[in-house]
DNA sequence: AATACATATCGTATATTTACGATAAACGAT
DNA sequence: ATCGTTTATCGTAAATATACGATATGTATT
């Protein structure tokens, strides 16, 4: 494309946009449901439930810290990821408003 | 990428990612937005609406409406788009499960 | 049928995403 | 200090997304 023109609307859209920009693959919506199921794991554990190399897992896991829908802690030699449920709430709540139609044409 | 390996996850976890990439441009989402405040609109008042050019905004009425969040019905040398009430329902509550999680690290 | 208007599609340039091997960085254990 | 283990980052190739002008398509009007 030319020029980006993603600035040009409000900060709720491109926030909300880009929440969803982090759901947006198949890997990152499993790797929240991994998460959710065993409220922590390691990066090793995630690969090994994944069908992917762990150098792309790890750019998966970039992803969703952006934005903050995850978070990692150093324990020991290995990281420990687990979901930030503040943030998530947040986005729930942002995109319940979005789906809030009921009626229809 | 070389290959996407994409079609190596659930049914259920590629079409949620698939909805969330819908989601993924706040152009999108203004979209989904207007379409939610004025129940119906057509394409030359979205694109008076919008920052993007009149074939920008057609391509992404397109991807909003390959996932079935929107519809469009002819009128006349026009088209009416309005939301899909039912497959937005069917994602909220998707979206729903995915961010029930409460408890944190 | 010719015209005017509304929208979709095509062609194309550029940006971004996805994927992985290779390598670096950080830590614990020996 | 060196070694093995774990994860992040780099480099890179291919796929996909974004944006727009130009053009095609379809409809109503004259």
């Amino acid at each position: 494309m030319a020029v980006s023109k993603k600035e040009e609307f409000t900060q709720e859209d491109i926030w909300l946009a880009d929440v969803a920009k982090a759901l947006s693959h198949p890997a990152r919506i499993r790797i929240l449901k991994i998460l959710n199921d065993l409220d922590s794991c390691m990066v090793g554990s995630l690969v090994d439930k994944l069908p992917l190399a762990q150098a792309t897992v790890s750019q998966h896991l970039k992803e969703l810290k952006r934005v903050g829908l995850i978070e990692g802690e150093i324990a020991g030699p290995k990281i420990c990821y687990c979901i930030n449920a503040k943030n998530l709430a947040k986005a729930k709540t942002a995109l319940d408003k979005l789906f809030s139609k009921i009626g229809c044409c």
